[in-house]
DNA sequence: TTGTACGCGTTATCAA
DNA sequence: TTGATAACGCGTACAA
């Protein structure tokens, strides 16, 4: 078991000094072409390459990117990964993941221990209960020691940085209108509080299409969900609810679910009622994941390009992070991601 | 935008030396308390902490665990990393990741990045190529410079390392047994190419729960999927050869499919063809994810725990890296996680 | 009780 | 053409 091997250790095996051996590993003009044909070949034969460490401590500069999200076991958050993976890695950057779990301590202390050196920048989506508390005192904090930050999806307009977030409102909105062209005349809604940013604009654009289109929306077709629980366990619960929605004397022939899971829920909660989808009543859901495609009948929803999301939000932490200008009066980009509406069985 | 403090600059503003300042805030009984609480007021003030990168330089330790999976949209690798991450914070380390795509040359460019004193010890699952190819230097390379691996799932046997695999054969005999024993006269096995180690494996329980019960295996009932195919795209083709295995002249009444994605396919097929499930024809597939959970009807699985392996992952190779014998006579082992059946709609 | 010196592995600068 | 030195940030053995 033999270490890595070091410049000093080739130095001394070839009886030279330190620096000629690193100058002659770069190639430098500087070394004769015999010692750096010594050199190079030893190097080679050991299989020399230098340390990340030592690079990064004395460029204090880490080449890697520090991703924080809520949950991994979760097709929208692993395809952001993904992107940001692929564009990190080909312009030479490291990506190291920390999971908040939904929780703000989590969340705090993961972005503390990556922040002392380990990283250059943060690319994060913001836990649950961070948007609950509305503590963003490790945000600016971060920011404020030179430490740059992406978020993307949800996101927060109290802090200043790069943002890469979904079109949820005119997703939501062209989802609706579909129903409505469709033929729905009494459209139910599954969302959830509306401290989860993303949910709230979706419920928003829900209520545009409807104003749009002269319908009136009624609290009895809105149901919102509270996404505290954990609906691995609590699936029941969750199913329980939208009978409910749809045992109330109002009378639904479309539901518009602001993700995978609700939308599927509704689905079988309205199999289970004798309801045919999609002639008695069409589903939309959100987030294009395994589960829409694979289900039956075939959910149409809206997609949110995910990977495409962590692309842009890698690109833009490091175009920041090499940008040579340290300028004061920073500028800050929000990029926009167009939605798609994936139509497959679950709408005519 | 002020830089990150140091040791240095605390001692500058304070006029003791750097010694003193790093002493008095490990809180030495060397240093009076006079010092010890004007530095530590300091500090605290501007929030300071040890840069991880100079620690890991001076300790030649980074408490960071690379992982190395062909794949991160997956829930059977995502949960894992769950896992992994789940044990690594709780002792004190990083998760860094890198994804091989299924790619060989993919994999050894991550671990020679990682390689470099980014991290301590990797965990990996190996790639669909590499295990093709059976090229295997760059693990043997890794290890040799005292960096100790820990492979799950997809492990080979030529490389002595510690392991945490699934009992995928007989995971997939009980299954298949399950089947035998629910009434099912002939059974089909839709699994991948043999060079896939767990694929093998399955086939293999496949086999021999049909010898314990005096069946003989047909080859026209075995159809071998070549999974080199990113199915995303290729859906159609999968569902086609899977059609063929159903039109073939044989009579078939239950399916086990090593994966979700071949079980799910196999179901769409058969309900295509007028077939009822469970009523004709029984299925049960591998890999406990959200397509099984969420099917129609819900799919019965072997679940392989995945989390769980992630967690045995992570607590092997930590233990390893701090276990004080380094021992020259080395000792793996391998952990062999039992699966579960759970059994939902698709079988009676 | 405090400070100096060293080393982790590397590169850049300057001296020989 | 090569080598010595300093520096990145930290902790610690040893000296003052």
């Amino acid at each position: 078991m033999k270490r890595k091997i070091t410049l000093k250790q080739i130095a001394k095996e070839l009886d030279v000094s330190i620096s000629t051996v690193s100058k002659a590993l770069r190639n430098s003009p500087e070394i004769s072409n015999d010692t750096k044909q010594k050199v190079q070949a030893f190097a080679k034969l050991y299989n020399y390459r230098p340390n990340n460490i030592a690079l990064s401590l004395k460029n204090r500069k880490t080449n890697t990117i520090g991703i924080i999200i809520p949950e991994i076991v979760h097709h929208f958050f692993s395809k952001v990964i993904r992107g940001v993976e692929l564009v990190a890695n080909n312009r030479g950057y490291n990506v190291i993941i920390g999971l908040s779990n939904e929780s703000f301590s989590k969340e705090v202390i993961n972005m503390e221990m990556l922040a002392n050196g380990s990283i250059d920048g943060f690319i994060l989506s913001i836990s649950k209960e961070t948007q609950q508390l509305q503590d963003f005192h490790h945000f600016t904090e971060t920011m404020s020691q030179g430490m740059p930050i992406v978020m993307f999806d949800r996101v927060v307009s109290e802090i200043d940085c790069d943002k890469v977030i979904v079109d949820d409102l005119n997703g939501a909105k062209n989802a609706v209108e579909k129903l409505i062209i469709n033929g729905c005349k009494s459209i139910a809604l599954i969302t959830t509080k509306d401290y989860v940013s993303v949910g709230k604009l979706r419920t928003q654009g829900y209520l545009e299409a409807l104003k749009d289109h002269k319908m009136t929306p009624k609290a009895n077709l809105i149901l919102k969900i509270d996404d505290t629980l954990d609906f691995e366990t609590h699936l029941d619960e969750l199913e329980e609810e939208i009978e409910q929605l749809f045992n109330s004397n109002e009378y639904i022939d479309g539901v518009f679910a602001v993700n995978e899971l609700y939308a599927l829920s509704a689905m079988k909660v309205a199999r289970k009622l004798g309801l045919n989808i999609p002639n008695d009543v069409q589903v939309i859901g959100f987030t294009d994941g395994v589960l829409s495609k694979h289900a039956t009948p075939g959910l149409t929803t809206v997609s949110q390009h995910a990977q495409q999301m962590g692309e842009r939000a890698a690109d833009l932490l490091i175009d920041k992070l090499e940008s040579e200008i340290d300028t004061e009066e920073e500028e800050f980009q929000t990029i926009v991601i167009a939605t798609d509406l994936v139509e497959r069985e679950s709408t005519k």
